[in-house]
RNA sequence: GCUCCCAUCGUCUAGAGGCCUAGGACACAGCCCUCUCAAGGCUGGUACGAGGGUUCGAAUCCCUCUGGGAGCGCCA
């Protein structure tokens, strides 16, 4: 296998028990853009130890989330690079290998508890004013007090044995430097009873044999790195740095999640938003050093600083995100635009059309699904007037649209000529005179140009919208 | 309950004792530009959670409180 050591490596690894979320999303987004801007490798890994919940599924879409906002990994699943496999429910033999080795060690015992007498134990501690650990019970078994569960037939989890009176020490990425009593911390488990691995031991084990040098990973887990810790000096493996970064909140303030209905990933990409427009907000939530100014995302990791990571909780905010999507929509070539708008047209539309239509509606959209309004403009039915705009219909006057009716029949859908003619006959000029076209022939008050947009409306509709502002049509 | 973390405009943030009568961006309001909207330009309002210290001087350091969050799981 290549060097797979430079200076840096990070990683993301997620599991597949849902939909990306934009604080994941983000989480991703760091630690690729750690990797990048130090010339270092980006690892994607998948923690897929929970049967119940996790699904394939959910690593397609998760896989596909990644990619979009621009994210690559030099190895992950499918893409192994000798450390492998990337996936957990692969590395079964790996950690059977550890346990053994803990188990030599004496680093851990085996431990009977039942889930109904943990609960127990937590219930009383509960009570007592104490915080719910372990309580040590099997810690103390003798050889012949485990051998005698063992033959009744009890499956044992695999605890850890934390040392006694030991200060764990970390210098975290985005916090500084940590110390945590190990007293504090109460014996955890590394293996269920029925054989499955738990979070802390194959979490920390992977990065290390992953040769991850830095982990960008939720606030979260701040309190669980001692563990880890212990964990990974105990097997000899050396550490990762940490970095804990605080949690995105929803804009309301309670941190995302599925349960609340926070939106995805691959939601907003559904709506349409783009890439480079997520990729621009999230590199400014909970970050600074980037410009005010929009960044393509080829200069992302050119702008992301790993000590300018800010230590307070951020909301997720749809205005803002609006904000970099304008940019974004505002930088796509006309070609760009008509595929990111291609749900919207009829099937049967040909492309220089689509195009052509992309072009004249790319300024005034957000989102494609804005488009179908626009859709109906230039084809189809308008809505009845807003109060508003009526008053200046009714302000124009009868004349001015009948004045509009048989100007069009001379020049046509070309405005400058038309608007010369209207000027002659009405005397209008400038908002007196274009406002009143513009909502008799639109229906709305604002839009792309009007010389751009007359063209695009069928001649007979011109009329039809033209006579109706002037009242000759009454049905 | 216990342990830990966090706290500057509505939001994202700058600020590491005097440069802060707190800066920028988004959003908002007004004006300019313009056939409209947008873009652009200009202007404006809005913030250091509270109370105590330390100091000649505190948004910046310490303590308390308040508010938010996390962890303490045979979830990840």
């Amino acid at each position: 296998m290549p060097a797979v050591n430079p200076a840096i490596v990070t990683r993301f690894a997620p599991s597949p028990t849902g939909e990306l979320h934009p604080g994941n999303a983000r989480t991703a987004l760091f630690s690729f853009l750690l990797a990048r801007r130090n010339g270092g490798r980006f690892v994607l890994r998948f923690e897929d130890t929970d049967r119940a919940r996790d699904r394939d599924a959910f690593i397609a879409s998760q896989l596909e989330d990644l990619a979009w906002l621009g994210i690559s990994w030099d190895a992950g699943p499918e893409r192994d690079d000798g450390h492998g496999p990337y996936r957990q429910s692969e590395r079964g033999a790996i950690y059977q290998d550890l346990y053994q080795q803990l188990e030599r060690q004496g680093a851990v015992y085996p431990c009977f508890c039942t889930a109904a007498e943990l609960e127990m134990a937590r219930k009383a501690q509960a009570a007592a004013g104490q915080p719910p650990r372990y309580p040590g019970t099997c810690r103390s078994l003798d050889a012949a007090a485990r051998a005698s569960r063992l033959a009744a037939g009890r499956q044992p989890g695999l605890r850890f044995a934390v040392p006694e009176d030991q200060t764990i020490r970390f210098d975290d990425l985005v916090r500084g430097p940590q110390a945590v009593e190990s007293a504090q911390l109460g014996d955890f488990l590394v293996r269920r009873a029925a054989g499955g691995t738990v979070f802390f031991f194959c979490n920390a084990v992977d990065d290390a044999l992953m040769g991850i040098t830095q982990v960008l990973r939720g606030d979260d887990h701040l309190s669980n790195t001692p563990r880890q810790l212990l964990l990974l000096s105990a097997l000899g493996l050396r550490a990762p740095r940490y970095g804990h970064l605080p949690l995105l909140l929803d804009a309301g303030g309670a941190p995302q999640s599925k349960r609340r209905g926070s939106v995805t990933v691959a939601e907003l990409r559904r709506q349409g938003y783009l890439a480079a427009a997520l990729g621009n907000y999230l590199l400014r939530l909970g970050h600074h050093g980037a410009p005010d100014e929009w960044v393509q995302p080829a200069e992302f990791a050119r702008h992301f600083h790993a000590d300018h990571l800010g230590r307070a909780p951020a909301h997720f905010d749809p205005v803002q995100l609006d904000h970099w999507q304008r940019e974004a929509v505002r930088r796509l070539d006309a070609e760009q635009v008509t595929d990111w708008l291609a749900g919207e047209f009829p099937a049967d539309w040909p492309r220089p059309e689509r195009v052509a239509l992309a072009a004249l509606l790319q300024g005034n959209l957000l989102l494609p699904r804005d488009a179908a309004d626009w859709l109906a403009v230039l084809g189809g039915e308008l809505a009845a007037l807003a109060p508003a705009e009526q008053a200046v219909i009714d302000e124009a006057g009868r004349e001015f649209f009948t004045a509009a009716l048989s100007a069009f029949a001379e020049t046509g859908a070309d405005l400058g000529r038309l608007a010369q003619q209207l000027k002659a006959r009405t005397g209008r000029k400038g908002k007196a005179l274009f406002m009143p076209l513009r909502i008799a022939l639109t229906g709305r008050h604002d839009g792309p140009e009007l010389a751009a947009l007359l063209p695009a409306i069928p001649a007979a509709l011109v009329r039809t919208r033209l006579e109706n502002a002037a009242g000759l049509r009454k049905d």
